[in-house]
DNA sequence: CCGTTAACCTGAGAGC
DNA sequence: TGCTCTCAGGTTAACG
């Protein structure tokens, strides 16, 4: 579940539960996360009271007191799930993302607070845990990102001084998350179909126009994303609630063969490969 | 520096 | 019912 805006609704929701609430225990199922969990990890957030839940990139953070933190990333399979405890024993579970029913398999990490549990579920293990004990290693840590897409200083001058000279092609170039960081195989397809830019072009080819189209066309589909609650690919399981809707919305993502959906034009979406991730273009629109 | 590939994992879906 | 194959929202090291 794993681009920026699905992050952003985690974090959103998340945050009306937690703050101010304390990790009472830890409860490890399985260590062997992306990165192993290291031994002490219950020690250093067990007790530990969350004053912010916050997001940098695809990366959820929760601040404890005196400056510790908590960093979480979802890989391509992690969710994360809320689960109330109710007098009469049953369990409701206020799934952030993706799913309303508890996955059975693959609770890695559960953390117990006052009424309820957050249960850290991931088929695959590619999201992983990691606990800093300090602001300043944290920043440290999230220094190699680049720039919020969201951020005001995302901008026609600043993207393109820092394509300058670069001969990537402009897909891998927003997969890069050491220049913008946030964007995923989704919303890199959905952001150069909207911008009319074939993703194969190099970024030193890009005119200004194209470029400027690229900071509009980025800010609008991750705005739009977050209101429509991120995306929900792969569920066919919940039939209720917090699903994001975004899926809907997809212009070229997921739609190989079928229709390019700008009017007068009567192009297939095409899916290629790119740097081993699914490309899908209209190559009619996109030059 | 650049693009690609493989690796890290499990599971869903397609096709047979 | 079941087998095999491909693919999946991410990241990163290694290679040519």
């Amino acid at each position: 579940m794993p681009e920026l805006p699905e992050v952003e609704i985690v974090k959103q929701s998340l945050e009306k539960r937690v703050i101010n609430k304390s990790i009472n225990s830890v409860l490890i199922k399985n260590k062997n996360l992306r990165y192993k969990i290291q031994d002490n990890f219950i020690a250093k957030i067990r007790k530990k009271k969350i004053l912010k839940v916050l997001r940098r990139s695809k990366y959820l953070i929760l601040e404890f007191e005196k400056e510790q933190f908590l960093l979480i990333h979802f890989g391509m399979s992690g969710t994360l799930h809320l689960i109330n405890k109710k007098k009469n024993n049953s369990k409701t579970n206020l799934s952030f993302y993706n799913s309303q029913i508890l996955p059975k398999k693959h609770n890695h990490v559960i953390l117990k607070l006052q009424n309820f549990k957050l249960v850290y579920n991931d088929p695959r293990r590619f999201g992983f845990f990691k606990y800093f004990s300090s602001k300043e290693n944290i920043e440290n840590y999230l220094d190699k990102l680049g720039i919020e897409p969201l951020d005001k200083r995302f901008n026609f001058f600043f993207l393109k001084r820092i394509m300058l000279n670069k001969s990537k092609n402009i897909k891998n170039f927003l997969l890069d998350q050491k220049y913008i960081a946030g964007i995923g195989n989704i919303y890199a397809n959905e952001i150069l179909y909207l911008s009319k830019i074939n993703p194969q072009k190099k970024t030193y080819n890009l005119k200004d126009n194209e470029i400027k189209n690229l900071i509009k066309f980025s800010k609008r589909v991750l705005r739009i994303a977050i209101k429509k609650g991120g995306s929900s690919i792969r569920n066919f399981v919940n039939t209720k609630g917090k699903t994001g809707l975004f899926q809907n919305e997809f212009k070229v993502y997921d739609r190989e063969t079928k229709y390019c959906l700008r009017k007068l034009c009567k192009g297939k979406i095409k899916r290629f490969f790119l740097s081993n991730r699914s490309t899908f273009v209209c190559s009619y629109c996109q030059k």
